[in-house]
This record gives structure tokens, sequence and C-alpha cells, in this order.
DNA sequence: GGAATTCCTTGACCTGGATCAAGTTTTTCA
DNA sequence: TGAAAAACTTGATCCAGGTCAAGGAATTCC
């Protein structure tokens, strides 16, 4: 479990290309994938800045589970939101084009900050890049032409929403000219 | 529950393309996520062919897991295991080429039917396509190319596995000539 | 069992986005 | 606070694989 701090959860290529799956931050868990069917992690993880993790051993894990009414039902509820996840981000990297991803993900920035309109990248937009399924080099010139397209303006880490309907048709469809 | 014959859970995008994220054959469960999560599927379902499906009202699928030990941790063990399938799902899609995911489809294949070098396509090339991210056209060449190899024969629905280890390697990195 | 439909293959062409390279900005840290 | 390192941007080039089109094999179903 995250105490402090930020950690991702990743896949590596043999060529060294990382593809992210989660990105976790206080009071998540994670990595129960292997208590529970018995097998090595599925992937790797990291800390994204200086972090505090929480460490529970398997078997005190199970016995809480069995111990604690309705931490059971949590569980299945937590594990059912991660394969919801992992179905959105199967149909971005399948369905959708980058410019589409890049715009789902400001999207869900701002619904995470509050709605605000002007949203703060929480990661470098190298680790962007490889959550969304592209390159730093993509990510750089699609915000590009976001911006020559009036739907954002962008300040460093500091991302301004000015077309949220253009945003959001550019993330369910829509392609940059 | 699938009783008989096979369904496919899909994503759709809005031009039509289709990303299957699972095909169930018998004793297969599907559909949890929202029993647990409370909110709407997160796929769409079809059956691939003629099948019987059996139906448990949420209600009494949370009434069974409360009452039956072990079904609880069965479940989460469950719901583990088709993360990690994801997790494998997502590694393909993002950080593979196509001749490496075909050439994994086939592998795993071989796995499930009794690691014979002489294996039965379960469905037809088009949903393959969809399952590995790609199209029928691409598909097709990519299986012309394995056999000019000579990694495979294909006779129709039958995959003879000529070069174990050259699909192996293949499938972890390699590209075709 | 043969006509119609569906599925698959092959060719020609095109494009999204990766890669390589060379600056430029931002951040870090002594 | 300023030099070095890291992160980001921009341009030029390339190619995996998608799309469109048309012909060929399997299946379906009366």
């Amino acid at each position: 479990m995250v105490e402090q701090g930020k950690i991702k959860v990743f896949k590596l290529s043999v060529e060294g290309k990382e593809q992210i799956l989660h990105i976790y931050g206080p009071g998540h868990t994670f990595g129960e994938v292997p208590v529970f069917e018995g097998k090595n992690f599925p992937a790797s993880s990291m800390a994204l800045e200086k972090s505090v993790i929480l460490f529970l051993p398997r078997v005190k894990f199970v016995d809480l589970i069995t111990q604690t009414p309705g931490l059971g039902m949590n569980l299945l509820a937590d594990l059912s939101r991660r394969l919801r996840e992992f179905t959105v981000q199967i149909e971005n990297l399948s369905l959708k084009e980058v410019p589409a991803r890049l715009a789902a993900y400001i999207l869900t920035l701002s619904k995470e900050q509050k709605n605000e309109k002007r949203v703060t990248l929480p990661i470098s937009k190298a680790q962007l890049s490889n959550l969304i399924g592209t390159t730093p080099e993509t990510v750089s010139r699609i915000l590009k032409k976001m911006t020559d397209a009036s739907f954002i303006e962008v300040q460093t880490k500091i991302i301004q929403i000015n077309n949220l309907a253009g945003l959001v048709e550019l993330s369910e469809s829509g392609s940059l000219a």
C-alpha cells in the first residue's frame, strides 16, 4: 500500500520500451494478484518520487480477509474496478489514436482534480508517453497541435483547458487537422 | 456462465472496429464486474456459435458468496487471473508487433491443446485479427510469411508447427524477414 | 449438390507515428 | 546562483501495418 509518494506499475519490452499499467498514490494498494493466484507478480513497479510503502505478508493478509467481514467484498470490488480500468486501457490502445488517448488523459486529470479547467500534470511528459503508449516526441507534437487548435494552453506542467467540448469529441473519435 | 458454446467479450470503436478482450468456453463465468462494482458492464458480449448461457441474478450470487466458505477466495483468484491476462494483453498490444502477437497466439493455442504441434483454430481468422488487434489482411500476410519461413504450415483451420523454437523467439521479440 | 453467401487472400497504395538527430528549456545541486 | 544534467521540442526521414479493391476458397442452406 502506498503510504506516501507515487509508484508506477509497468511492463518493459525486450528493447526497453515501457508501458505503464497504473500509477498509484497514497491510500492505494497494489500487488495483490499473486496473493490470490499464487504465481509471480504480473508486472514490475518503481517509485516515481520519494515514497513510503507498507508491505503486508501474504499469510497475514489472508488471515485478515477471513477474519474481517466485508473485507473480501471490498477486495472483489477493488479488483473489479481494476479490471474495468484495464478494459478502458485496452480500448484506448487498440481502438483509439494517440490524439484521442492524450485528450482522454487530460480529461481524466481534470475529473480527478475537481473538474478544474486548469490541471497540473502529476508526472513528466516522458512518463505520460509511456502511460498512453507513445513517445515523448509524439506527445510534444500533439500538445502543440491541440494548442494550435485552441483546445488547450500549456505552460510546463500546467494545462489550461479552453475547449472542453472539443477535447471530449477528440477523445471519443476525432482527429486533429 | 457458459454452459455450452463459445462467447466473445469485446469493445467496439466509434468506427466499428472491434477489440476482443476474452473468448470463453464451457465452464467459464463472465460479467461479474458490475456485481461487485455496481456500475454497468465494462464491455459487450456475443455468442460466436450456438450457445447456452446460465444467468445468476446479482442478489442470489451475493448470497451464495456470503454463505459458501471459500467461494470468495476462489472469486478473488479468478479475478486475479483475469487481471494477469489483461496485463499480458496490454503488453502485447503496446510493446509487440503483429508477428509477435500472432506467434504468441499460436503458442497459446498449442499449450491449450495439450502441447500439440498440430493445432486447430477455434475461431475464424477475422475474429483472430480482432483478438490480436489487427486486420484479416495482416493476419493473412503474416501467416504466409511464417509459412515461407518454414515456421508453420496452414491448411484452412489447421496449423502445423514446424519450428517451435522459431515461433517462441518470434513471440518474444523477433520480426520476420 | 450447387448457387449464394461468407470468409480469406493478394496487390497497390497511403499514413500515423516511430526513430534519429540536434537544438532548447527546465531542473538539480554544488 | 550558475554550471551540468535531465527533460522537452522540433525537424527530417522511414516503415509497419492499415485501407481499398478485386479475385479465390470455404461454408451454408435450400
